[in-house]
DNA sequence: TGGAGGCATGGGAGCGCTCCCACGCCATGT
DNA sequence: ACATGGCGTGGGAGCGCTCCCATGCCTCCA
């Protein structure tokens, strides 16, 4: 059974898989001919199209990734890059709703999404030639810093890309974010509504631009209440609850008349609420709060946390339907798209 | 400018960058010799590894994974399959951290992580095209179970396969997991040791096997305590929140005086406290209460809950060395790694 | 001194596609 | 009747690597 064509060399086939030869030649046609009807262009006989699905068909044709990288300039294949220099800033559950919303999204497209955890600063520096050797498409960036120079080394490689929030405002690459300034506006506007009069906010790092946004809505909401700002309520944290804790403290020193709190993130909202309990404070009796992301957490919270929900998930399908746009060629001008946020009020506020 | 070489067609670069053709050239060697040396394989003299490295670095030259993965049979690309069809099954910052750590594993590693959510029964059946087609060295499978087919497809294709948790305890697949038994032995002795003698238990979905080893642990941890077995103080859950109230409430019906739970889920947790709540128990006064996998939501609830802390970053770690070992042909019989757990003790016990 | 063996090396062949040119066929126009 | 043009088509070339065979050199042994 071993050798049984002569003194023949053993066949190396590796797969066992068909190609497109094979598909070709069951199928009575050219390569050429199955390749046009495997990529729905051009035209093709309706009776060559059926041939070649026949043939696809009865070999369980699947063409091979690899080849048709190498041979085409397309890779059908995106990154999703994920920084994580900084630990895990965002709140967890908000990074695997934005792959969730990719996926389904990419998927669709028969696309395949490569996940990229940048961790040190040497993969960082390493960043291009990642990309390079990654042979994709398009990419697509998360939780973007006001310096960051990674969408930048994209287009410089003339690569498609989509960020998840934008770096200023003036954002030259195409980005999908959330309503930040109208998540903070509709929070201090509930919480005036509920006759707070000393709303306080707690900020993220400002060197993001999701937490001027929403320090923005926060000063926009006051001014709608006809309440005056006051930088003394203005307190900068980092998106941590760590950094939540400590920005409630320096409030309470000093203010200790306010009355309500925005943090501009659930997780600083946690870090608040234990500080106010330790100091004998209720919420929402004495002190309102409110969060932004809707996690898990808020809800579980005691008392469940009045929180300005962003549509993660469709911010990653968002992202990906434009990426797939752009890597088309139909979306020559970078989309800037802003998806609204929803208030849900639960019981700390 | 455009037209510089006679009638020459216009050149059809694509990237601009280097090949291994040029690399070779300008280290006045031949493209094995490159090879080779890029492979850090065999027998290549000091001089010529110093010339190829030379070029290398002065032309950045980057290798072309299409390239390499048509050439070879290798890919350096793993996939990483998460099942969704059941909504969300497990608590979402499990999946984070399983990614985490495969992700730092492979990083390190250089090879490239194909994330690839499955959500319909669709794109279930279409799996082993999509392997196919993906042409990945292994697949890194996470959430099996009990008769979960797709491990058996992936070795079908004789593809390396490592999968996070077994679907039996006769898995014929590498797995690796959390000591189940210990975790609910451990979290059953503590309670034990506080006094509980109406032990009861929420079991996770019977169809996996992480949920039979947790009741088989809280079981071990009764006969170690010297308390009797009582069927009545086992309710079958399901991993989830309201399965932890649906079980909680037909404890309390059963066994009015039961006085401590052993939760297989943080999830399932959080549901049970919720109907003790509502039913006027304190936590831990008259009921104890125990869940599993640390999660963020533990730390927070009221009061904070105990938990059986898994490694679930370093499982995802773990898988992702036992497959590259596979790869690698070093690990030919099916490593079977279990993974200790750790009781961390908080209020609500 | 001649032959055998080892080792570094160059480069042909080929992985499975896409791209594109050239060919033949047909229906038209004059 | 012949030229014209379109359309469907086949298949060569080539993408950038790895694999492996053949080559030439050098050392070692008899």
């Amino acid at each position: 059974m071993a050798a049984t064509e002569g003194t023949g060399a053993v066949s190396r086939r590796q797969t066992g898989r068909p190609t497109l030869e094979e598909v070709a030649a069951r199928a009575g046609v050219g390569r050429g001919t199955v390749s046009r009807v495997i990529n729905g262009s051009s035209r093709v006989s309706e009776q060559a199209k059926e041939a070649v699905g026949r043939a696809i068909a009865e070999l369980g044709y699947v063409p091979d990734r690899a080849a048709r990288a190498l041979a085409g300039s397309r890779t059908d294949a995106v990154a999703l890059v994920v920084p994580e220099t900084e630990a895990r800033l965002f709140a967890e559950p908000y990074f695997l709703d934005i792959i969730r919303g990719v996926s389904a999204e990419l998927g669709a497209a028969d696309k395949q999404l490569l996940l990229t955890l940048i961790r040190t600063e040497q993969e960082r520096q390493r960043f291009e030639q990642y990309l390079a050797a990654q042979r994709v498409d398009g990419v697509l960036l998360v939780s973007v810093h006001r310096d960051d120079p990674l969408p930048d080394q994209v287009r410089a490689l003339g690569l498609p890309a989509v960020l998840n929030g934008r770096r200023s405002p003036q954002e030259p690459v195409a980005y999908v974010d959330s309503d930040n300034v109208g998540a903070g506006r509709s929070a201090v506007e509930h919480l005036a509504g509920r006759g707070r009069r000393r709303i306080a906010t707690i900020t993220g790092p400002l060197d993001m631009d999701a937490a001027h946004g929403r320090l923005a809505g926060y000063r926009q909401g006051l001014a709608a209440a006809g309440l005056p700002a006051d930088e003394h309520l203005v307190a900068t944290g980092d998106f941590t609850e760590d950094g939540g804790r400590r920005a409630m403290r320096e409030l309470l020193k000093r203010c200790p008349d306010v009355d309500a709190v925005f943090a501009a993130s659930d997780l600083m909202a946690v870090g608040a609420l234990a500080v106010l309990r330790a100091r004998g404070l209720d919420v929402p009796g004495d002190v309102a709060l409110v969060g932004v992301d809707d996690s898990p957490v808020a809800r579980h919270l005691d008392p469940p946390l009045t929180s300005v929900r962003q549509p993660i998930e469709e911010m990653g399908r968002t992202m990906a339907g434009l990426l797939l746009r752009q890597i088309a060629g139909e979306d020559t001008e970078p989309s800037r798209l802003v998806l609204p946020t929803e208030l849900v009020v639960r019981e700390s506020s």
